[in-house]
DNA sequence: TTAAAACCTCAAGTTATATTGAGGTCAAAC
DNA sequence: GTTTGACCTCAATATAACTTGAGGTTTTAA
């Protein structure tokens, strides 16, 4: 039965296939692969397989970036994903949990952004070491120079 | 009294001063003006000197970079401020009021992706057509593809 | 006055995230 | 059975946003 449950459940799916059902070029599946994101195995005449799962993973890659998380922390998640079995509800919920976080970050990040920019950039206060702008604690911006005070009087 | 005023307010900035205090590489300013970013103009020996209100700008700039806005945007959102005078806090304001708008829509954005995320990435509606995290109506994501819906019923 | 520090230009390199193309093979349909 | 579309690999190109380096000039300070 475990048997039959993987034939039904394991579909052999074409890279074109994959790329039409998931919205990206087949180029970006082999290149997700080079990059480890994503698997396949080969047929008798070297073409691509994938497994049905694929699709999700490669939805969950794309939702990740767009939240701003890039490829290589990406994979860092998925692999966290289990090895041998396909991936459970359960599996994925974990997985977001992991963004969350850094979501809500980012949305706290921007939310200071908001309420300040306005007032920052129109008042003179716009420095690089006390401006909330300069003071984020996520990625996002990569200003880590030792921060300067701007006079910007004029 | 006019001709005091500029005397006072418009130093003569060099590359390396203006680095400093701004914190970007002297580098970064030479092609921020290649950009046609930020401006200078030259003395007898050919060196950059600038105003003082080139430190504004830079803070401007890495700002709206913070906000996710690219350069090319910044730039066309810059040459809306004033050629002929030093910007006024008006003019400023006027800026950034240009690019509250887009951040309140990254934040909803993102918020969206927050409220989604855990039980749309988790449960079996990660699909291209049905999810909110698809159906963005800002610039985060490259996803224009007609969407498909994923059958992720595995 | 001379040596070091700061500056100049222009070309090439860097990273992330892909896309495109050339040259060749495999599979599916008529 | 042959043609057409799908697939393969590998190298090159694309874009954004910078950075680095080579080779040469100007400014500054002792």
């Amino acid at each position: 039965m475990q048997t039959d449950q993987r034939k039904l459940t394991e579909a052999n799916l074409t890279v074109g296939y994959v790329a039409k059902r998931s919205g990206v070029k087949v180029s970006t599946l082999h290149f997700y692969e080079t990059k480890g994101l994503i698997r396949s195995w080969r047929n008798s005449g070297n073409q691509r397989r994938y497994k049905k799962d694929v699709l999700r993973r490669i939805a969950v890659i794309k939702a990740a970036q767009a939240m701003g998380i890039t490829l290589d922390e990406i994979k860092h998640t998925l692999v966290t994903l289990p090895d041998q079995r396909t991936p459970t509800q359960k599996d994925w919920a974990a997985l977001s949990k992991q963004w969350q976080t850094q979501l809500d970050e980012r949305i706290a990040y921007m939310q200071r952004l908001r309420d300040r920019v306005d007032g920052c950039i129109g008042c003179g206060c716009l420095s690089m070491s006390k401006c909330p702008i300069y003071n984020k604690n996520d990625h996002l911006g990569e200003n880590q120079s030792g921060a300067v005070l701007l006079d910007t009087s004029n």
